[in-house]
DNA sequence: AGGCGTTATGTTTGCAGGAATACAACGCTA
DNA sequence: TAGCGTTGTATTCCTGCAAACATAACGCCT
């Protein structure tokens, strides 16, 4: 493969993986940042603001998390002490674990195959 | 990771793989696709009305690859029998031969992660 | 010589999706 | 009770990117 490639470029093999409902993605890599931000961050608004993204499409992830889980993901409460918040359920860390591991597992694949690319 | 899922709804994993430049994309499953119908149909212009793709965007992703690679995977000639036409050079040929076989192993992760998902 | 189907390339148009903006409701806190 | 920082939601504004359109050149073929 690497002598069809032109000498003078850096090449890279990359990659995404998901999970998507009927009629809406599910979980993927940017959706598994988010979570990881509101878990650190207790707040939607400050997970959107880290990662460069408007409250309003953080808060749309999170609905369609929310709604295509058995359970919701994240637990909101408008209004109270720092004004509301939100916070990771157990079942939405058990989702943050087991995504993260199918993640490496792809990073792993991802790694094993740049190395054939090599070749 | 099923018990997480909403019992009503149908989820599947999906994913996609590709090899990019500094600067530009140069193989992924679409140009994949685009070398295999023009290897059979001997012309650019079939190749993207075939794959609902106006001739404009077909030849971009062909100049692309072309300009990215060592040598042309596609070669053209303008006017001629038929008005002209495109064959897929043998670097062309490899580069097919090899981002499928890619492809395929990818799919089989994809499917074994399936079956993990499904515990 | 003229027609045809193709490559090659520039220009304009349309549109989907995100960003930006706006505002109500909520419930601690001071 | 007023203020603050959130969540929740509607609406308008942008803009990047693909589609659509247009046109030239090319070289067989009749």
């Amino acid at each position: 493969m690497k002598n069809l490639l032109h000498p003078d470029l850096a090449f890279r093999l990359n990659g995404r993986l998901w999970i998507e409902g009927p009629d809406d993605r599910f979980m993927g890599i940017g959706r598994l940042e988010l979570l990881e931000k509101i878990q650190r961050l207790g707040s939607i608004s400050k997970a959107a603001q880290e990662m460069g993204m408007s409250y309003k499409r953080a808060w749309e992830l999170v609905s369609s998390m929310n709604q295509q889980a058995r359970e919701p993901l994240v637990s909101t409460q408008t209004g109270g002490k720092r004004g509301g918040g939100a916070v990771v359920t157990a079942a939405g860390q058990q989702m943050l674990r087991e995504f993260a591991a199918l993640q490496a597992r792809f990073q792993a694949f991802l790694a094993e195959e740049t190395q054939r690319l090599a070749e």
